[in-house]
DNA sequence: ATTCGTTTGTTCGCTGGCTAACATCGACCT
DNA sequence: AGGTCGATGTTAGCCAGCGAACAAACGAAT
């Protein structure tokens, strides 16, 4: 591949360390590795080179600070396609990130070059990365959009919606529409750019409201009509 | 292609519309069409199954409102694939976008079929288009951060430093690494969801620490090292 | 020159959300 | 049981930024 792209920072390549591509075949005769239950299949010092798919099993891209504060980069899924893909001049730059497995996981390995070759055979793997792109452009323009309201009100409700709106159908089996989100409200202060009390005030309205159901120990159910509705 | 995907809506597969590949190389051989100042490409009511180079001129790709208010979703610049594609089940659906050309602009034109075969023919177009990803996603998600600074001028200062790295090389000749943007205080607030006229008190104040420079009829000009400093 | 529209500068009162601080609740551990 | 810890509820005071309103400066059109 060639190096014809400088950027400014390594952030505009890293993106594909978190893009997934959920529907893509599972290859046939790949060697399959497994990773134990909290294990790492890449550490911060490794090179960008490789791309993986999970198998099975459930795995955590985290960045570590200096502190030792971890911060969950994406939850991979079953299925998806992840890794570290480096198209700038930062390819032979080790990345900062973790890639740790929850429960025991199986994957396969293979690296960039390959990957464009498959690309080139299998037009279902190309479709399912663009596919991935746009709804992650999609995902984080409507974020943006998110953040941009004045109103915190308007802010949670929004978020609460978009939130629920991407969890996969198959995890919605209420016949109300309503879904149920496993967030604190620190979570929510962090994804609005809201500080928590507030948050907490908020919801607390939404819940007097009917528009959230929740309290200690039961989990958050969204009531998506209804928060549209109110929220146009 | 395959229907495999049914999307919440339609902003998912609409990104690429907007997505454009910088690089890709020009085609050789193929028809150009040519676009007079002002006229357009495509109308909203057009279905979404054209893929376009722009090989010399401007396109802005706008919305229009009800009301008749239009507003820039993107400006394609040369060089730029550009055009609409839909990969879910409302591909049959018109997009409701403008392409309008700003001055006479040399297209050619191909269709997601094309795009697909060329993209297994030509490993480079594959290599622009996910560049091109890449860096709308690390864009947007920069984005994202900024609007979570809950400091205006913060906010503004940091919105300036990436408008100011986003801008191309060749159009930043400055050796002091100074850029010009050209863009208005109610164009910055729009960016950073702030007032107008608290854009212009912020931008008074820059002014006058000498971190920007600009007057009426006399353009902004960034001082990013000076900004960075300023704004770790 | 005059008019018009757009951009920028500036002020003022108001309020929404922040910080800080603390209380309460429930889960979990031992 | 008690103790610990994280999540949630709630309040008080403060201030950054909003909205509204207006003035000034400039460009373009007539």
């Amino acid at each position: 591949m060639s190096e014809r792209h400088e950027f400014e920072s390594h952030n505009s390549c890293q993106v594909l360390t978190t893009t997934v591509a959920p529907d893509a075949q599972p290859d046939v005769g790949v060697a399959q590795t497994r990773v134990p239950s909290g294990g790492t299949l890449w550490n911060p010092s490794d090179l960008p080179d490789a791309v993986f798919r999970l198998h099975s099993g459930r795995m955590h891209i985290l960045t570590v600070a200096e502190n030792g504060d971890e911060h969950i980069v994406r939850v991979v899924q079953e299925g998806e396609i992840f890794g570290e893909i480096c198209f700038c001049s930062h390819r032979h730059e080790p990345h900062g990130t973790i890639a740790r497995s929850i429960g025991a996981s199986l994957v396969s390995a293979t690296n960039y070059v390959k990957l464009r070759q498959e690309l080139r055979q299998d037009s279902g793997l190309a479709d399912s990365i663009i596919e991935a792109f746009c709804r992650r452009v999609s995902d984080s323009e409507e974020r943006q959009r998110i953040l941009a309201c004045r109103d915190a009100r308007e802010r949670i409700a929004r978020l609460l919606i978009h939130l629920a709106s991407r969890k996969p159908a198959a995890s919605r089996t209420d016949p109300e529409g309503d879904v149920q989100l496993t967030m604190t409200h620190a979570d929510i202060a962090a994804a609005s750019a809201l500080s928590r009390p507030h948050v907490s005030v908020v919801m607390t309205e939404f819940r007097d409201r009917g528009l959230v159901s929740y309290d200690r120990s039961v989990p958050l159910t969204v009531r998506v009509k209804l928060l549209r509705s109110e929220f146009p």
